[in-house]
DNA sequence: ACCAGATATTTAGAATTCTAACATTTAGAT
DNA sequence: ATCTAAATGTTAGAATTCTAAATATCTGGT
């Protein structure tokens, strides 16, 4: 059974994927204009990214529990980067959509974020970018795979 | 300048990675033995690879503050699964290192990470899994350049 | 129309994690 | 030797997130 072997190697290297991502942003002393946690800027950056999706939807691209979603739309609101649209075709259902404020920040957060990839990638040499990213696009189609089923 | 484009592409789909990481471990209700956190069951997993390390090592390794982490030290080692051992050394750090329990859970917690991604994965086809398999490669190799400078 | 079960959001309290300040120890310069 | 700065682990209080229960709405079957 070969697959058996092949889906251990996947899984020890699956538990590598988050210190991946650390090395990529570590040191990200850098602040944007408004003062937000980690979790209101993955919020900002997906509304930004996928406009007028519900509440839940958010919380789970976010990678957050319903209930602690709840108060971080709440916080963006208040600080008026967000607004909460009722949907009309089911009245449970929250949309979010981005205020103009919520829109500069959004742009803000995400330049930051590729300047900082960017500043790290800035070691690797031209091979190794396309492999690296030939690899994530590889990763980025196997998962819509996976979740389409 | 092509390199630009490229490390943006990058930039965006390293932002999917954490949603890739959810896709393959979605859905994890199982519990193991012991009454864990997640930070508890990463610590064991880890220590289990690599024994011996200090405290400060292992909180980067599971993505804690090294203040976070000291709890998660007192957790484990008061469920008699981890001992903390004073570096003959270097007298400010401490070694952590695993307990015969600990060590029968930690192989129990790396039995249940594999068999849920493996059933993940048992929706791809060979071909599927082995380009993931060398994506994930390449990645882990690119991570150890980066890394080592 | 009505009911039972499913879905979406909110709430409250517990658990986890973060930040900043502290004490101890080490390393390097003078 | 001594001093200064950096590294390691801990602590305490604030911020964030989780879990489970509550509320409101929708769906499908009768």
């Amino acid at each position: 059974m070969p697959n058996k072997n092949t889906e251990e190697a996947i899984a020890e290297l699956v538990a590598l994927l988050p210190m991946f991502m650390r090395t990529l942003l570590e040191e990200s002393t850098v602040k944007t204009a408004a003062n937000l946690s980690t979790s209101e800027e993955k919020t900002l950056m997906y509304i930004h990214k996928h406009e007028g999706r519900s509440m839940g939807e958010y919380s789970k691209k976010v990678g957050l529990a319903r209930g602690s979603f709840t108060a971080v739309a709440d916080s963006l609101e208040q600080k008026k980067l967000v607004k909460r649209v009722s949907g009309p075709d089911d009245r449970r259902k929250c949309a979010l959509v981005l205020t103009e404020e919520g829109k500069k920040i959004a742009r803000e957060i995400d330049a930051r974020f590729k300047q900082q990839i960017a500043a790290r990638l800035a070691q690797l040499g031209e091979e190794d970018l396309n492999n690296l990213k030939n690899a994530l696009e590889i990763i980025a189609q196997i998962m819509e795979k996976l979740n389409d089923q």
